[in-house]
Formats: C-alpha cells, structure tokens, sequence
DNA sequence: CAAAACACCGACTGATGGGTCGGAAAAAAT
DNA sequence: ATTTTTTCCGACCCATCAGTCGGTGTTTTG
C-alpha cells in the first residue's frame, strides 16, 4: 500500500514553496523554520513530518526553481523557431521574470550559488549537482545553437564554438541578473540586453534561413535528479 | 590630543583584514566574530574596542576589499597604454587573482551584493553605497574606452556607446568570476575570457594608433567613503 | 614611582533558531 | 463505535553567537 498519496506530495510541495520564498526573500541561513512554517500556514514541526532538515528543504527548494527555469526555455524553444529570437526570449525571460514575484529568482539563483561556494555552506558539498545543472544549461543554448546552424540560419564556423558562445552568453546573463538586482534604477536592463544581442547576432547569423525546427533535444524533457 | 594613533588605526586594519578573510570564507552570517578574533589572533571582545559592532566590521571589510580593486585598476592602467590590452588585464586580474587567497575575492565581491540585496542583509540599507562604487568601476571603464577613442585606437562611434559597452563588460566579467568558482575544472575560464576579447577587439578597433597616454581622470586617486 | 589612561580579555547574558518529543486532533480501517 | 494510523503542533532542549561587564595587565604621564 501506498503511503505517499498525491495529497501528502502536494503538501510537501507547499512546503517546499514557501521555503523557496523565504529563502529567496532572506538566504539560507537567515531564513528560520518558524518563519518559513509561518508562511506555509502551518507548525514548525509539521515540516519535519515532510523533510528531513533544513537541509533538505533547501534542495527541495532548489529543484522547484531548477524545474521551473528548464521548463521555462523547453516552452520559449516551443514557440520560437530563431535561434536568436530565442536566446533574446531567454535572456528576456531570466531577466525581467514578471510571472514570478519581484526578480526574486534571481536572488535565489545567487543564494544557491553562494551556498555551493562558501565553505560549510548547504550546498558545499554538493558543488557537482550544479554543475551537472550548469552544464545542463550550457548544452541547451549550445543545442539552440547548432540546431541554428544544421538549419542554416547561422555560420557554420559557429559549431566548432558553440559551447564557448553559450558560456558567454550564459556569463553574461548571470552578471546582469546580479546587476539587475541593486542597478535597477540607473541601468536600462533590457536596453543592455538589446545591445549585446544587436552585436551578437551578426557575429552568428549567416544569409539563408530555412523551413521549421523542433526543440533541440538536449532539453526534452529529463529529470533532473540530485545526489550526494 | 589625538587618542587615534598609528598604531591604533594599525591594529583596526589588522582586526578588519581578518574580518575579510572569515566574511569571505564563511559568510557574514556563518562567520562569527569568535572565529574573525581567532583569526587576527585576539580575544573576541577587543573587537569591540575597534569597531562598534558587526555590521561596522563588515563596512570596514568592503572598504578594505574595494581600495584593493580600484587599486589594482589603476596600477594596470599605468602599466598598459593600449585600451583593449588593458580590458584584458583588468579581466585576467579579477579572474585569476593569484595575489590574494585563493578566489576568495569573487566570493567576497559576492557576500557583499547578497547582502546589499537581501532583504534584511547588513547592506540592504547601503545600497546607494554599492550603487556608486558600481558606476565609479563603470566610469573607469568607460575611461578606458573614451581615452582610447580619443587616442584614435578605438573607433569614434565607440564614445556613444562607452556606458554600454562597459556594462556589458562588467556584467561578463561578474558572471564568469561566478562561474569560475564552481565550475573552474570544466571551464577554462582564460580561454573564455580570450575569446570574448577576440570577438570584442574588432568591434572596437580602429586602424591607427599613436603616442602613449595617461591613467584615465575618473580612476585618479579619489577616497570612497561611506555613508548613510 | 604612583596615578591615570588605555588595551585587552574571560566569563557572563539574552535571544534566536534548529531539532526533538509526547500527545492531541483528525482520518481511515475494522 | 472503537481501534489504528496519520497528521499536526506546543513546549521543550541545547547550541550558537552578538554584545556587555568587570577586572587585570600594560603603557603613559607627571
């Protein structure tokens, strides 16, 4: 018999989601279960009938936002057929971010981070989880490229660098997200954006173009399973 | 009389040195001021003969941390005459930073945005604070970029887009140090660096170029001080 | 050398917060 | 209806840590 019915999964999931808030809101270690309990509306010890720890609920956390950021460039990649109309889409997407409140992925985007990179940190000790997840990244854009390619919409010479053109790319988005977050009111972001990918795209773009492509296979859909 | 003597503000500088190196390692959060007294090799509690509290140690550690930088910009500013050699050398420089202890001034750099923009962070009220120490790095590069327009190494349209350009730069330069301290055994971040400046450079080039010129007026030695 | 000023710190305080426990309330099973 | 299972949580425990206090050693001053 089954114990983990669909309703206790979904509460986990509650669960999980007013702890991605806190966390988002206040970082890892000053956001407390009191409050996060609080937020779900529910007992500070209820959450331990969910998740183990802390610990746990952080990479539960984690894996909402992971979830929710592949989905997002699976569904651009469903509805744009450029290549670089959908990197602007992406780009768009990680950096304006209305669906969700107030640019707060992108702050938890960096509290992860800073968790994998301090020493004692929560995810210290689970630095290859992100770069699986990195690199999941980094093949999505460089499939978006060379699909590009394959079709003829961009040069040829831009397979042999795809994966350096996407770690730009991704390297780029990751700083103005940082920057997004405390320039805000003196930088134009999506100007910026607009910029960079006005100079981008004709180092990518060649004449031709051609009929439609699917989505680049690297991000059909796979689970992305944590470890360690 | 003045009870500030040299030895005084020594000892303060010695307390906030080692206040960086735990901030850096730990976290401001994590890193307790047991562990910064350890570290600079005095009891917890003189701390407090030097600095008010907390929060005040950790100002003084981000000034410590930012004199370094815009230090280390003017040196290679003095050392270099060609604009793009010395984008190139400020990159490398905050990439590679083999002076200090291992990257840990990329994960300083970033406690203090974290801090800046999280709710509740020590500098979520200073963020006019980090918000002119951002547009001072701007106006160095642009300095750069314009002298070099000037100079007739760069092309003169570049002058219109200086502000951007230099952005885009910075906003490269933060996401691959991020980058670089997670994934520093897949990534080889000086080739990637190389080949964002290949690609940049003949954006930027002009054909000619001529007699030897200054450090930029906007990087002159100019104290930043705190505020709010 | 004595008195004042200063630098230093060990021991304490109070608050916060992660995690446990034992039992109440609600649901399911019989 | 009664037992059993499951869900929930208030109260407690304990560790950590920012910040205080009182006193001791050391330097400066006269």
């Amino acid at each position: 018999m089954e114990y983990t019915t669909t309703k206790r999964a979904d509460k986990a999931r509650v669960i999980a989601q007013a702890a991605l808030d806190q966390f988002t809101r206040r970082g890892f270690v000053s956001a407390s279960l009191e409050n996060i309990a609080a937020a779900a509306g529910i007992g500070k010890s209820t959450i331990y009938e969910y998740f183990r720890n802390k610990e746990e609920l952080f990479v539960a956390a984690v894996q909402e936002a992971f979830e929710r950021w592949l989905n997002d460039i699976r569904e651009i990649c469903a509805q744009t057929a450029d290549p670089i109309e959908r990197l602007e889409r992406i780009a768009d997407e990680f950096l304006e971010c209305q669906e969700y409140p107030a640019q707060s992925i992108q702050r938890f985007n960096f509290e992860i981070l800073m968790q994998t990179i301090t020493e004692g940190g929560v995810f210290n000790t689970r630095k290859h989880f992100i770069r699986e997840v990195h690199q999941k990244f980094i093949r999505a854009i460089a499939d978006i490229l060379l699909t590009g390619v394959s079709r003829g919409q961009l040069k040829p010479e831009i397979a042999r660098d795809a994966d350096k053109i996407s770690i730009t790319f991704l390297s780029f988005l990751d700083g103005m997200a940082l920057t997004s977050l405390f320039a805000e009111d003196y930088i134009d972001i999506s100007r910026q954006v607009a910029f960079f990918m006005q100079n981008l795209a004709p180092l990518l773009r060649s004449g031709q173009a051609e009929g439609t492509d699917p989505v680049p296979p690297s991000i059909q859909k796979d689970n992305l399973n944590a470890s360690s």
